[in-house]
DNA sequence: GCCGGATCGTTGGCGTGCAAACGGATTTTG
DNA sequence: CAAAATCCGTTTGCACGCCAACGATCCGGC
């Protein structure tokens, strides 16, 4: 049996038509999808020719030196099969080079080239551009406290 | 050895932000990405069946009734292109039903079928717990402030 | 009327994302 | 040392998600 001091809102109706019950436009999980439309289409004005994921790659590999790619994969939160389509194109464009390692014959050590570093170094301003743009819907004083709490959910 | 602290390369800023700090994880569109992950994983494991975007076209039907199917992908934020392929899985599985418009010759009419209208139902409990489950992590007095400010993102 | 612009749904192409399965290399462990 | 457990990268298959182009239809203005 159920409690009966079970909050109304969310709570299933016996008998009646609940019907309004869920509003989608309140759900974490649409807003996330909709906020993160909208960077992602803030990122492709300020930076076209790269995406937000291959721009996170790229700098991951400026900022750590040359990683294992399932290592680059982890650092930029993409599952094997994902960083390796990533990396393929970054590749195909010279912006990333891959050695095998010879201490371990199962990998493949990547590294930003020159070109990826300059192509890393001259999109980076605007990409503190991108991420402004993005919160400048929320007051100055909310947007540390709404970082905090994303970081949270991740 | 190397000077990792004071590296100020071919970026003049002055004054500014010292250009180095890219910080990759406290980026938005990052914390966007990995927070949409996680909740995925959550809906996922809550809803076998049913992906988010699935779930929230066929939650809008029920809840607006009849709708085209660009309308309904403007009322679930999908492109022309994406609602398509979502609208076909969800006929395919015999969740929604299509007719054509008599009086607009251009258009599908969607609407929830029986089976539709009982997988909504029969889900919609699990979708609040994926919604509350996603937003654990934050004290329950942030909720409603991060939604809020998610909001406005979009 | 009719014509130009909007809207409707469709298609193709590209780029994430995840799951599952695989063969090869390496490490752990019995 | 050999078997088992891991880890590496790859492939396939599916599901978004956007863009650009398209034929069909509708609608506004002339």
């Amino acid at each position: 049996m159920k409690d009966a001091k079970t909050d109304r809102p969310a709570a299933p109706e016996p008998g009646g038509s609940p019907a309004q019950d869920y509003v989608l436009d309140r759900q974490v999980g649409f807003l996330l999808r909709r906020a993160n439309q909208r960077h992602l289409a803030i990122f492709a004005a300020a930076i076209p020719g790269l995406t937000p994921t291959q721009f996170a790659a790229l700098a991951r590999l400026c900022e750590l030196g040359p990683q294992s790619q399932n290592a680059l994969g982890r650092a930029t939160a993409m599952d094997a099969a994902t960083i390796k389509g990533v990396v393929d194109r970054l590749r195909a464009r010279g912006l990333v080079a891959a050695a095998r390692d010879p201490g371990d014959r199962r990998r493949i050590v990547l590294a930003a080239t020159e070109a990826g570093r300059a192509a890393f170094e001259a999109a980076r301003a605007a990409a503190h551009r991108v991420s402004a743009d993005t919160l400048a819907p929320l007051a100055p004083g909310e947007r540390q406290a709404f970082l905090d709490m994303l970081a949270r959910l991740g």
